[in-house]
DNA sequence: CTGAAAGCGCTAACAC
DNA sequence: GTGTTAGCGCTTTCAG
């Protein structure tokens, strides 16, 4: 094979004129010794340029402290943020993260189950609805410590981090209603996880609690994958294509809002003047579009953080959980900025 | 400690009544088995839930099939790319990524030397200028595969895949000059790794080479970390107070230029009406903002894919390299957008 | 406080 | 083809 010759504890130990044990117990702080010794074995290691092997060590200790994470598309500041959140909890109790991104390429889930599934980590933080069935069930046969965000409880067994989503979708349409709007338009990306199905749902709930007109042609669905912002901006030129233009829009991600924004400004329309339009998730970039877009602003920060503390707690403690602690949901609130006013007559 | 009991080849084995040995070569189709054999095993497998440790593998082959990266922020859309370009090159090889992300905090960097010299990583990718010269030693004494990307060669050590940045601030500052620019100013964030460094020097080149007036106000460098963004905007109101306004914007980065279009914006400026700008990278999002952004467009997928093919080169042949085969220089190309015009009569 | 010894789960000779 | 065996480098009793 490849591999470097290494230096190893016996030769530390063989060096500084110890047993193995002792260099262990220096290296893990696990029992008390003399200066002297203290002394020779980190002059032995500097000598030898001694590195511990984290492999042999994680094989003995049957535990990786290492955790994954999983989602679609990391160059997706959403799940950036996501990262950022799981990144920082796990560095806290000094595990290392490994992150899987499958660019929604179906074989590439399998990939990431292979790795959980082979022991290479102690738990997992999973930000993405597994399309398929069968992959979620050998997670499930594997029994390692799990924990979603983004993603509602898969078969009631794993504990999960969410937004209230239906809320989100109802502040944004008030917000709209009480600015003076009454037609309204939804766009979304693909509903591929249950947050964005319940989100044309509450927009359509919403619509119609508030009595205004349910317009089948102001419901634009993307069906396809794809880009997040060229499907807004696909969404947004079939919207114009239409023979009737709502006052104000609604989407389901700021990825979508941003490529709608585009579409309409293209077409001459004036931002919020004749078109108003509200994200969902507060992504960076939203506050540095043009003109900044209000949004429904998740706390993806937050929520992966804290659903990462969680899933560490489990793999500590290997703790079971009481069912009614498997479900937080964490609610959005609405980030006003300047892509809606009241709306223009026409 | 908290490990669950864990079913091992042993196991499987003994369930399937044949040696350790032959399941070891079933799992690594190491040797030719039986028909017969192989169905008992495949049963007992199945029967008993094996899954394979890699970590006890690993230690034996003395290899972990693993590569870390190590970035400044994965919410930059510019390394989200990079980091793609080595998922994408590292999957193909069957080979793990590991990435790890500092936010330019310090203290990160040193958990990301430990990482690799710990022999957790077979060897890895930088896209960070590490700022201790210190650390860099440390990466030079553990000896393991690393090639840089978007970094210039270090003690001339390890092997480089760059843009080539003065060509594409020639590029830049030429086209702009052809627009009928002849007052050009240059917004750059720190330059914390050379090719920032090179960037600047080549925008006051390109100048002097023209005979254009290099006015020191109209160069202006952030000295302190910050999102980039936030940056480009500080920078764009700074410009925008100064007495004498010029006619278009060169950037140092995208996002440094898109927090600029928006300070512009913002004060009533039309762009490219009023200012001309130009950015550089090319990420995702300067398609989309409005006005799209012309920008020199960095390879950075390419780059980190090449880079990385070339690290999983050095891994497995454990290969020397010459000298000249250190440096790659990508030249860039100038991506035409909205965002520049002739100047407007003032 | 120090040292000897028994594995963690797997691979890879090497015999049979 | 199949089975035996010696480690990979480390942790962790348990004696001294």
């Amino acid at each position: 094979m490849s591999q470097r010759k290494s230096v190893t504890m016996k030769d530390v130990a063989r060096e500084a004129g110890v047993a193995l044990s002792t260099v262990s117990h220096f290296l893990n702080q696990s029992a008390p010794l003399s200066e002297e010794t203290r002394q020779k074995i980190k002059k032995a290691i500097e000598k030898l340029n001694y590195r511990p092997n984290l492999t042999a060590r994680n094989l003995k200790k049957r535990k990786t402290n290492t955790i994954g994470v999983f989602v679609p598309d990391i160059a997706n500041p959403f799940y950036a943020e996501i990262y950022k959140g799981v990144a920082d909890a796990a560095r806290e109790k000094k595990y290392n993260v490994i992150l899987y991104a499958t660019s929604y390429q179906k074989d590439r889930e399998y990939d990431f189950v292979r790795l959980v599934t082979q022991w290479q980590v102690d738990g997992v933080i999973v930000s993405y609805s597994l399309i398929d069935e069968n992959l979620w069930s050998k997670l499930e046969r594997a029994d390692i410590p799990l924990v979603l965000v983004d993603v509602y409880p898969v078969n009631n067994r794993w504990p999960s981090v969410v937004v209230d989503s239906e809320t989100g979708i109802q502040l944004a349409v008030q917000y709209l209603f009480n600015l003076g709007h009454r037609e309204i338009a939804y766009l979304s990306e693909p509903p591929y996880i249950l947050p964005l199905v319940k989100r044309q749902q509450a927009f359509i709930d919403s619509i119609k609690h508030l009595k205004l007109p349910l317009n089948k042609e102001w419901i634009l669905v993307e069906k396809k994958q794809a880009n997040r912002v060229e499907i807004g901006y696909a969404l947004g030129k079939k919207l114009l294509s239409g023979k009737n233009l709502p006052t104000a829009v609604v989407t389901s991600s700021d990825l979508v809002a941003i490529g709608a924004m585009k579409a309409f400004l293209e077409s001459g329309l004036k931002i919020p003047d004749d078109m108003s339009i509200v994200g969902f998730d507060d992504i960076i970039f939203s506050s540095y579009v043009h003109p900044s877009l209000t949004t429904i602003r998740q706390p993806k920060y937050e929520m992966s953080k804290k659903g990462t503390e969680f899933l560490l707690q489990l793999i500590e403690r290997r703790e079971s959980f009481a069912l009614q602690d498997k479900l937080h949901r964490i609610k959005p609130v609405l980030v006003e900025r300047l892509s809606c006013s009241a709306p223009r007559k026409r």
